[in-house]
DNA sequence: ATTCCCTTGATTTTT
DNA sequence: TCAAGGGAAT
């Protein structure tokens, strides 16, 4: 062990010390933070002598977490992580309760919905309420009910604080959502956070025991812990204070997903007696990227004192890159590829490319692609929300846990059954007023003289078909039940048969799906049942193997890219309104920020930062601005193509402005003014190529009454942009408040 | 009951 | 531009 402690620089060995009482670790970009938290894990078990059974580690991803596993047994031999609960948050809980939640009147096979599976139950439940999806969205319902649930709201609190009508509305659907949840005996992904806290709450006995058996709890990524985290972390820290935190509010990105940055920042106030340890040594970056990474972030307000340094070389320049637009952005970011993989000798694993949007990555393939290079995107559309997964997935489920209506619903006529929208109503009609569940009437539907005799055999072979795959869980593996599952569906048959590029794609999933049950089974001899491979598939859905093996270029969202490195890395899209995506508002902007401060301190040794000056949005070709973030960067590590620095361009604007005061006339298209300048051109610029865009609006003020086809009446309450893209915002007396494009919004202004 | 076409409407990030 | 949802046709 001391052998491992002379690896760690004096900050590190600190923080791997400091095994007893409250321990915040601010670990900058690249300061070895997983190094920190292995090494830390490691002396727990060989020096403090913890048990590892006694270790929770909490982490944000499973990549985190599997690295951190892998690296641990590096350390310490195969088989040293045994009984250590590290993982996400999600996972660890789901199996945490697996174990109790019958204290909570749920069965331990319970169901896990993911985001899609509960706006459905959300818009049925819309319906039934009559509630217009145009007036209120579906989407805000999800939105402000998981927000609600990220900070430990529950329905009743809920309904006490609703002020206006629709969060009235709101409180009603999130209380009729929790009981169909409940009765279909599913947990969504947030109920996975807040259900340990209300099972805590009524039985302290669970709690102290959890108290007393994790005696250590480290917890990573500390900056993108919600309320819901905060609190159950803290339930379970309380008896032995034995709890680590480590984290970087400069790399806070997900407080739209109800991340709370004070959790971190106020970590001091919760343990006055915490030891606070910085890591402040860069081992990743070259000089030239951690100077531009800290001329970001000091723009920022709220963090916490830090400055990262580095003993790396000074490195190459940032390059900055302008193209006309999207697509020449793209060949631009290619062509810079093949010419480094010739001048430089890197390969094509060596690239990363960063963009704020996933509708980005189009054309960024098509000019990859154009240009024979490799690549492969991170993060897309997971396997797993693919139609015919969900239903494979959904066969699964309720095979497991028959009060899963939701799964039962989707399934049901999957293959055709001939049981339709009529049919199925009748069934549910006979099951609401026999008191029955739905699938109780399908299993008695001959005794009912009300189901329509075509009915009886169809329902009476898919009730075959759920019992056999219940009894195969039983005895065998989960591939033998996914086996069954295509064997008697003829699922395969069914897509072959229809033989369209779809269909066929189709066919590929299913039998991807299939080898994965398979190599699921194959691997975990110990447990290889349908509900570990189901908890699996629903928590684990990273189908991205970061396979050093296959040479390519990645392509992923800032947001996907964090923890990740790369030698050589390009940032696209720096333009107003993408990146920061919305500049107006201040909070956002902070984050904005932030992001492009992890977008920059992925890069080891080259970062090239690009914008296009028009990106076809909406379908038509705007003219965009560049970022502000490019103008916040230190001039003196950036140049421009042509090897200019920035420094100097942006000296020589400023005199030329100075001379030629308000004579734009002689404009040049690389724009290196400073931003207050930059800000307010685009006026001036647009105004005159596109004056027809402007009256077709009709002229809106705030505090204007105007009238809404499907909204009503309401109030104008802020505007925002100019021309086609202006919006505005409007309060409506029965919709609340909408934003709106006002090219498309029709508002008829009235007294 | 299913399919296909057309309209509509919305544009972020995802454990 | 493009995806999804609704409505009409078969």
């Amino acid at each position: 062990m001391n052998d491992l402690l002379n690896e760690l620089n004096e900050a590190q060995r600190v923080a791997v010390e400091s095994a007893k009482g409250p321990v915040m670790i601010i670990a900058g970009a690249g300061s070895g933070k997983t190094r920190v938290i292995t090494y830390r894990t490691a002396y727990l078990i060989h020096s403090v002598g913890a048990s590892p059974h006694q270790i929770l580690a909490l982490t944000f991803t499973n990549r985190a977490a599997a690295e951190m596993r892998e690296r641990i047994e590096t350390l310490l031999g195969n088989g040293s992580t045994d009984g250590l609960w590290i993982g996400t948050f999600h996972a660890n809980f789901a199996r945490l309760l697996r174990q109790h939640i019958s204290a909570l009147g749920f069965t331990s096979n319970f169901s896990i919905y993911d985001a899609e599976d509960s706006q459905r139950v959300m818009k049925d439940i819309m319906t039934e309420l009559g509630l217009n999806a145009q007036t209120l969205s579906p989407n805000t319902v999800q939105s402000k009910i998981s927000a609600a649930k990220n900070k430990f709201i529950l329905p009743a609190e809920f309904e006490q604080t609703a002020r206006d009508y629709v969060d009235e509305k709101i409180a009603h659907i999130y209380r009729r959502y929790a009981e169909r949840l409940r009765k279909n005996n599913a947990l969504d992904f947030d109920d996975l956070l807040i259900k340990p806290i209300e099972l805590f709450l009524q039985r302290p006995d669970i709690l102290e025991f959890y108290q007393s058996r994790f005696a250590y709890l480290m917890i990573d990524e500390y900056q993108d812990t919600n309320r819901a985290q905060y609190l159950v972390s803290k339930m379970l820290a309380a008896k032995h204070r034995n709890i680590c935190v480590v984290g970087d509010d400069a790399q806070s990105i997900y407080s739209w997903r109800g991340a709370d940055i004070s959790n971190i920042l106020g970590f001091q106030q919760d343990y006055p007696d915490a030891v606070t340890v910085r890591l402040e040594e860069n081992y990743r970056s070259t000089k030239v990227i951690l100077k531009a990474a800290n001329s970001i972030i000091k723009r920022n307000r709220e963090q916490l004192e830090k400055k990262l340094f580095t003993q790396n070389e000074t490195g190459e320049p940032i390059t900055l890159m302008v193209a006309d637009d999207e697509r020449r952005e793209a060949d631009k970011i290619s062509f810079a590829i093949r010419n480094l993989k010739v001048t430089k000798g890197f390969s094509n694993r060596d690239f990363a490319i960063f963009y704020r949007t996933n509708a980005q990555s189009r054309a960024i393939e098509d000019a990859l692609r154009a240009n024979a290079i490799p690549y492969k995107i991170f993060g897309n559309i997971s396997f797993y929300k693919r139609k015919e997964i969900k239903d494979v997935v959904a066969y699964l489920r309720f095979a497991l846990n028959e009060q899963d209506e939701e799964s039962l619903l989707r399934i049901i006529n999957v293959p055709t059954r001939g049981i339709g929208e009529t049919s199925l109503d009748k069934l549910r009609q006979l099951a609401a007023s026999e008191g029955v569940s739905i699938y109780d009437v399908m299993k008695r539907a001959a005794m009912y003289p009300d189901v329509p005799v075509r009915l009886i055999s169809p329902l009476g072979e898919f009730r075959m078909l759920i019992e056999s795959m219940q009894e195969t869980a039983k005895k065998y593996s989960a591939y033998q039940v996914v086996a069954e599952l295509y064997e008697k569906t003829r699922l395969l048959e069914l897509l072959k048969q229809e033989n369209t590029s779809e269909a066929n794609a189709r066919y590929d999933n299913l039998q991807e799906f299939l080898s994965l049950a398979k190599s699921f089974s194959d691997q975990n001899e110990g447990d290889d049942s349908l509900k570990t491979f189901l908890e699996n598939v629903s928590l684990v859905n990273e189908t991205e193997d970061k396979d050093e093996s296959d040479n390519k270029v990645s392509l992923m969202t800032i947001h996907s890219a964090k923890g990740l490195e790369f030698p050589v890395v390009f940032v696209s899209g720096l333009e107003e309104k993408l990146f920061p995506l919305n500049p107006d508002d201040a909070k956002d902007l902070e984050e904005e920020r932030r992001l492009f401060y992890v977008a920059v301190t992925r890069a080891r040794q080259k970062l090239h930062v690009t914008y296009a000056k028009s990106r076809y949005r909406f379908g038509n070709l705007q003219p965009t601005l560049k970022s502000r973030f490019i103008d916040e960067l230190d001039g003196d590590v950036v140049q421009t193509e042509s090897g200019q620095f920035l420094r100097d361009l942006r000296a020589a604007e400023k005199e030329k402005k100075r001379i030629v005061r308000d004579d734009y006339s002689q404009e040049t298209y690389e724009d290196f003014s400073e931003f207050s300048d930059n800000w307010k051109r685009p006026e001036r610029k647009s105004a005159s190529p596109k004056p027809s865009t402007l009256p077709t609006s009709p002229a809106l003020s705030i505090g204007m009454k105007v009238q809404h086809k499907i909204f009503g009446s309401g109030k104008v309450i802020a505007l925002q942009g100019v021309g086609d893209d202006a919006k505005v915002r409007v309060f409506f007396k029965t919709a609340g408040e909408k934003t709106l494009v006002v090219k498309y919004a029709n508002l008829t202004p009235y007294n």
